[in-house]
DNA sequence: CGTAAAGTTGATTTTGTTCAAAGAACGTGG
DNA sequence: CCACGTTCTTTGAACAAAATCAACTTTACG
């Protein structure tokens, strides 16, 4: 609700180099920075609804978010985790078909729709930008569908821990083979098994059988060490780069 | 394996105004047409390889085909199904991250890889029908998120019949309003199971429990009319167009 | 502190899978 | 054109994985 006071440069962005403006040069750099504004949301605040109009297209700068669609009776899927450089909307759209929430304390930059529409329009490098990285969005989702027609319980969490692993790694720019691998959850074991089609039982269950076979450690619920993440993989049935967030 | 010895003009191709080529002016499509070739591939042949490379980008011209990853115990997920006008390939991904298998007899229209990108670089209304298409098939990736994280068995299957008969009626151009509406479906028991993340046996008993309850009458086991559209649609827990296929 | 929210653990039930077998459809070759 | 084998589909019975129901523990927070 809060408009963010400052107005930082885009030279200075954390994700001026993996977000929708990546292959921008300076001065298409310019025009964005004439058009963008911030925008934060508290932890549960909701970002968009589905159903509902979504006039602003958006890059999450900071923070972590859900995408996910809830069934009339509640049951509820998240079909996306939302990290920094993830683009928010869909341009061509003016609805959303997706509720998305903050998980964390949420910062986006943020576009007005026509604006944003034009410049894709206008700005090869943001087209192109866009497209690649709606291409790997569409590989993360399709490897999303594996998961959760075809694993088990514990495949499903172990999957999603390798995952969270190594795009925590991307960012720290850590190999996650250096070990032990620590880490944060950033979202609760309900949303854990939202975003696995799962139960919170399920979950819970699930981590403490990972924790006594040694697979991890469990400290504070959110955070979890991993001491052999090589072991940790060959417990899913798949290798490769196949992206279950 | 063999060329298609024919070389249609593009302004008969009776994909023309929904594939990646849409948008395309009389002069761009001189361009296609120069570049184009077709390839027809037999039913249950493979016209891509998880983990292989993927040497030309494609729209599918005429038949059906799936999209699919299988584990290494066997486990098979569906993650598309491939009809008419929808794009094959990933420009700027080398390797196929999933397997394509024809499952009618096949026609593509292909282009090789180098030359597509460039298309694609060179030619606004080309990549921008390929951001649109790609973006509705995200849109549509999701949408099986949830079914597969979430739907029962019965709901898969229902929610699977309510697409395709969607779909079938938007080539035919005719409402599915209209009663009863006659579905043929593309893909063996075994392939919707796969698609839906259930086993073959469970299919057949939901689509048992379905012609038992009266909302659909099974002819040949591809063949099945739904005499109330209106009336299964109600059987699963989402409206909208959220579009499972 | 004390209350609420989040997480864990146990007992039971349900849904869908697995195993098994019989029935229908299809194609081939005699 | 029909017999035969193969493949696909259906159905039944037993089983297993995960969900549900329920209680308890831990953590967070005013």
């Amino acid at each position: 609700m809060n408009m963010s006071p400052r107005n930082d440069s885009c030279q200075n962005c954390p994700i001026r180099h993996s977000a929708v403006c990546a292959e921008c040069d300076a001065h298409e750099l310019a025009v964005l920075e004439q058009l963008k504004s911030y925008r934060t949301y508290a932890p549960g605040a909701s970002i968009a609804s589905a159903g509902e109009p979504l006039t602003h297209l958006s890059s999450l700068v900071v923070g972590c978010a859900t995408m996910s669609r809830t069934l009339e009776d509640g049951r509820r899927q998240s079909v996306g985790l939302l990290l920094p450089a993830d683009f928010i909307g869909r341009p061509g759209r003016a609805v959303s078909l997706f509720d998305i929430e903050a998980v964390s304390e949420v910062t986006l930059c943020r576009f007005e729709r026509q604006q944003f529409e034009r410049l894709v329009r206008d700005t090869p490098h943001i087209a192109s930008r866009l497209l690649s990285m709606t291409l790997d969005e569409l590989d993360v989702a399709r490897g999303m569908a594996v998961t959760l027609g075809r694993m088990t319980a514990r495949e499903k969490i172990v999957s999603f821990l390798v995952s969270l692993a190594r795009r925590q790694a991307a960012v720290t720019k850590r190999e996650p083979r250096e070990m032990p691998v620590a880490l944060h959850l950033p979202l609760s074991r309900q949303a854990i098994a939202d975003h696995l089609g799962l139960t919170i039982e399920t979950v819970s269950r699930q981590l403490t059988q990972l924790r006594k076979a040694g697979l991890i450690t469990l400290g504070d619920s959110r955070d979890i060490t991993i001491p052999d993440f090589e072991r940790l993989q060959l417990e899913v049935g798949e290798d490769e780069v196949t992206g279950t967030i």
